[in-house]
RNA sequence: GGUCCUUUCGUCUAGCGGUUAGGACGUCAGGUUUUCAUCCUGGUAACGGGGGUUCGAUUCCCCCAGGGACUACCA
């Protein structure tokens, strides 16, 4: 087998959106496990739909993925440019190669003429295709004249290069994914290959640099399955050898039908994107990934799992193990519905292996945007005790933030149930005593508390849980002393005496 | 409408002729905990329908139905 070298070749036309994510990544999996090369490379041979920042955003995306290229328009390589805008030229001689071995044309239609023939057909129910049989009684320039060619080409004329599809041919076809593909050319049209506009479509400029960039595999996403045939014919007319090609599932929504867009994660409450996307003429935001807090390795593995596994009920998989693992012929066939809770589970397995120190040093950055300032060893501390009860770090400062601040008010339901009529006497009692230790631990408040409920035989629950929404400021987080410890002596103290202060005063 | 792809619990999936159809997320119940969460244990829940082939089909073939993609001088 040649080399292995496979592409991500996305159109600069917006974000990258995670089924395109999903996308690169499998290539990259599947370049690394066979000791082979991935390239970027930008496709962008429709100026009108071009956005700028898009590539921009696409590189930056693979940056936090961790990601690498091997060659691309960001890093260059022994076959750039990487961008077909910049390979423009290249384009017209194998447009103008398959026109003088007979497998394209000069097709002189208007876009308007076109239109009104598909809308005729539509109306009389019918479908038109451009193929062997239409193009006989189209203005192109297999019912002119050499002459006439020449001479509208000369004068100027508007024209477009087609493919001459074969009629009535079965092509058969082989995906890695999908195994035997047949199609009959006769449904099949005349694609255009090189626009009016002097630019290649995508078939022709994708066909002519996956051969100049000596691709060996094309993996792609499904929507490119039925244009599979055009391409195959593609090589073949111009005598070259196809690469393989193995054509992806789609990531489809989580709720109704169809593919996952834009626009459902804001309404689905999750991010489509890796990383948040401001769009430069609207200004709209979509959410990304990295500012949702997952971490990538997380992201990653989620991504991984959706329509490929290893076979055994193995589920977290750091990228080496990826790439060892990975198969195509272990991709799955059918379209996968995107779940966030289990994207959520993922990131809360890995906040789990995370070094706290790393966390810690995340986290003060949320406290910083926050205006707190916290120690970073107490924050470290903070992390190691609290991060099992979270899925992201920045939840240890949204849903824990008693960990750095004193509560602003004390939940009513937490009160009523829990604050008797003789607490703040016990409260009372229980500052003097807690005044008294000298050795402040987890260990020795705890046993001072203990001592002090059998006592005075109270219940553990009342004095417990009374203190713990002076701390907190309602009934939930975690061992109450092991939070005394960490706040110290004097600010356990502190929140009693204030806390006490403010419920006596509801 | 046409062409192609696809179809196992609610979701992601294992299964590649004979299994009590397995796992994970979710959900429910119980346990652990001074609380909440985590965690642990257990339960719930699936082969779209109809024909074949076969001693035997979730598994192979055909038809139908559902889902998806494509159907531009967009990628």
């Amino acid at each position: 087998m040649n080399k292995v070298r496979v592409r991500f070749a996305p159109s600069p036309t917006g974000p990258l959106h995670i089924g395109g994510v999903r996308t690169a990544l499998y290539n990259y999996l599947f370049a690394k496990k066979n000791g082979g090369e991935m390239l970027l490379r930008i496709e962008d041979t429709d100026q009108t739909r071009f956005v700028p920042g898009a590539e921009k955003y696409i590189i930056e995306a693979f940056h936090w993925l961790n990601i690498p290229f091997d060659e691309g328009v960001h890093i260059g390589g022994p076959f750039a440019p990487y961008k077909q805008s910049e390979r423009k030229d290249l384009y017209w001689k194998y447009a103008k190669m398959l026109i003088d071995n007979g497998n394209a044309y000069y097709a002189f239609d208007t876009p308007e003429a076109l239109d009104e023939m598909r809308k005729s057909c539509e109306a009389n129910k019918q479908t038109f295709i451009y193929n062997s049989i239409t193009r006989k009684t189209l203005n192109n320039a297999l019912n002119l004249s050499a002459e006439e060619v020449q001479q509208k080409l000369d004068s100027g004329s508007h024209f477009v290069i087609r493919f001459k599809m074969p009629e009535n041919k079965t092509i058969e076809m082989h995906d890695i994914i999908r195994g035997q593909v047949t199609v009959n050319t006769d449904t099949l049209d005349d694609k255009v290959l090189f626009k009016s506009d002097g630019m290649p479509t995508y078939h022709l400029a994708n066909i002519v640099d996956d051969h100049l960039m000596e691709i060996s595999h094309v993996i792609r996403g499904e929507e490119w399955l039925p244009s599979m045939p055009l391409h195959i014919m593609l090589y073949e007319a111009f005598g070259w050898e196809a690469p393989q090609f193995a054509h992806l599932p789609l990531l489809l929504r989580p709720d109704g039908n169809g593919k996952l867009s834009k626009r459902d994660g804001d309404r689905l409450g999750f991010p489509v994107f890796p990383l948040r996307w401001v769009d430069p003429k609207t200004g709209e935001t979509a959410r990304g990934y990295r500012e949702d807090d997952y971490f990538p390795e997380a992201f990653i593995n989620m991504l991984a799992l959706l329509g490929w596994n290893d076979g055994t009920e193995q589920e977290i998989f750091p990228m080496e193990e990826l790439i060892e693992k990975f198969s195509l012929e272990r991709v799955g066939k059918s379209g996968a519905k995107f779940n966030v809770e289990k994207a959520k589970w993922f990131n809360h397995k890995y906040l789990q292996q995370k070094d706290n120190a790393e966390i810690a040093k995340s986290l003060m950055l949320t406290l910083h945007e926050n205006g707190v300032e916290a120690d970073a060893q107490y924050v470290e501390k903070v992390v190691a005790v609290m991060k099992e009860r979270v899925n992201f770090t920045h939840e240890i400062w949204t849903e824990c933030r008693y960990m750095f601040q004193r509560p602003e008010s004390y939940d009513p339901q937490s009160v009523k149930k829990r604050w008797k009529e003789d607490t703040p006497q016990v409260m009372e009692n229980i500052v003097q005593l807690l005044t008294d230790i000298s050795n402040w631990k987890n260990q020795t408040v705890h046993d001072a508390l203990m001592n002090y409920i059998q006592e005075h035989e109270l219940s553990v629950g009342q004095v417990m849980n009374s203190l713990r929404i002076l701390m907190v400021g309602s009934s939930s987080g975690p061992d109450l002393t092991t939070m005394m410890d960490l706040f110290g002596k004097e600010e356990t103290i502190e929140r009693i005496k204030i806390g006490t202060q403010s419920i006596v005063n509801l």
